[in-house]
DNA sequence: AATCTGTCCAACCGCCAATAA
DNA sequence: TTTATTGGCGGTTGGACAGAT
């Protein structure tokens, strides 16, 4: 497989680009019988006409003898996407966990397998939060309301089994992100529902800080709240001969562990190059996949086949009420403290 | 059969921190 | 203390390859 370089000589006269057999075995060779010592002077030593830094490269990612090579097991695929959850970009710490994985072939392996498969999910490979993309919806918003207003749109909102036939068509692709925005707007359809919008109203499968933020400001600007009232009640009329109104737990999964991280068929030990991820039948709860939801080392221990932590942290989020009043509470503060995230909802209903 | 398109991954680049002089 | 060198890291590239057209 080539690099980024033709096989040529670079201006010092050093060779750059793929290794050749030769070379890989100067370089075995010289290492076997000397040990690397200076990656800089070595390659004079050894006979080869490479720099130092392209000599360690090709040793430490492919020579090394215990280099695991092979596809990725499910426990490896796993642990990878837990560590990363924790440890974020940081491959070479991924490593160290991973006996005979280069940080290299691990960053691969997650830029083009891990991240599709869990972009597939409608999670958020970078935060490992279910996707909301709230500053995406600003843009999409109107098109999602036309959505809702036709019949397809409002059929699917209001008809799980409808949605879900739809759903095998908007996941022909990569659509979790989609289905999190429907789901944000089913979300906001169902808090106009309800007459009285107050905190304690709040559906549990909503996420309260959505609902908290929408609610506050439809209390300021009333005539939002009548125009979006609208909307819901001539959504509901619409799907009047179909099945009562779902919730969304309707669609969502039962929990997040469920997902199979590890069993869905792709790559790895089933082979094949290009499999995608199936079963998109659900997806999790909503919660905002911002930064500050991100763990931070250390508030929970690795083990591998654990991927319950996100988990974990939704039933925090969603459970004990006094915690989530002061969650909301301190959100909701700094939501109204930010210049940029305080006019959300009025661009969105706007 | 030829061409196009998307994916994979080895290898490179630039930056940074640690260490040496 | 400052400067130079070295090794290590994460991001990115681009040729090979496979499947689609």
């Amino acid at each position: 497989m080539m690099g980024r370089s033709s096989s040529s000589d670079d201006q010092s006269g050093l060779k750059k680009g793929p290794w050749t057999p030769e070379e890989d075995q100067k370089l075995i060779d010289y290492i076997e019988r000397n040990g690397h010592g200076s990656w800089r002077a070595l390659p004079a030593l050894a006979g080869l006409n490479r720099c130092g830094k392209s000599c360690r490269l090709r040793w430490t990612n492919y020579l090394r003898p215990d280099i695991k090579r092979g596809n990725f097991t499910e426990d490896e695929e796993k642990l990878i996407i837990h560590l990363h959850s924790h440890l974020g970009n940081k491959w070479s710490a991924i490593a160290t966990h991973l006996p005979g994985r280069t940080d290299n072939e691990i960053k691969n392996f997650w830029n083009t397998h891990l991240k599709k498969k869990l972009l597939q999910m409608g999670i958020d490979p970078v935060t490992h939060q279910p996707r909301t993309d709230h500053l995406d919806i600003l843009a999409h918003l109107p098109q999602l309301l036309a959505m809702a207003a036709n019949n397809l749109g409002a059929t699917s909102l209001l008809n799980p089994s409808l949605f879900d036939m739809n759903l095998s068509t908007l996941m022909s692709q990569s659509e979790a992100t989609q289905m999190a925005k429907f789901q944000l707007l089913q979300n906001i359809l169902q808090v106009l529902s309800t007459n009285n919008i107050t905190t304690s109203s709040i559906p549990q499968n909503i996420d309260p800080f959505y609902a908290v933020q929408l609610s506050e400001y439809l209390k300021l600007n009333p005539q939002h709240l009548q125009n979006l009232q609208e909307l819901a009640m001539n959504e509901a009329q619409t799907a009047s001969s179909l099945p009562p109104f779902s919730t969304t737990a309707d669609f969502v999964s039962p929990s997040y562990s469920n997902h199979e991280l590890g069993g869905s068929k792709g790559v790895g030990e089933h082979g094949g190059k290009e499999e995608y991820y199936g079963g998109f039948e659900s997806v999790p709860p909503l919660v905002p996949a911002s930064p500050e939801n991100v763990s931070h080392g250390g508030d929970t221990h690795i083990e591998l086949g654990n991927s319950t932590s996100i988990l974990m942290k939704q039933n925090e989020h969603l459970s004990s009420s006094s915690t989530l009043t002061t969650t909301i509470d301190a959100n909701w503060q700094d939501f109204m403290d930010d210049e940029a995230s305080g006019c959300y909802w009025k661009e969105i209903i706007e």
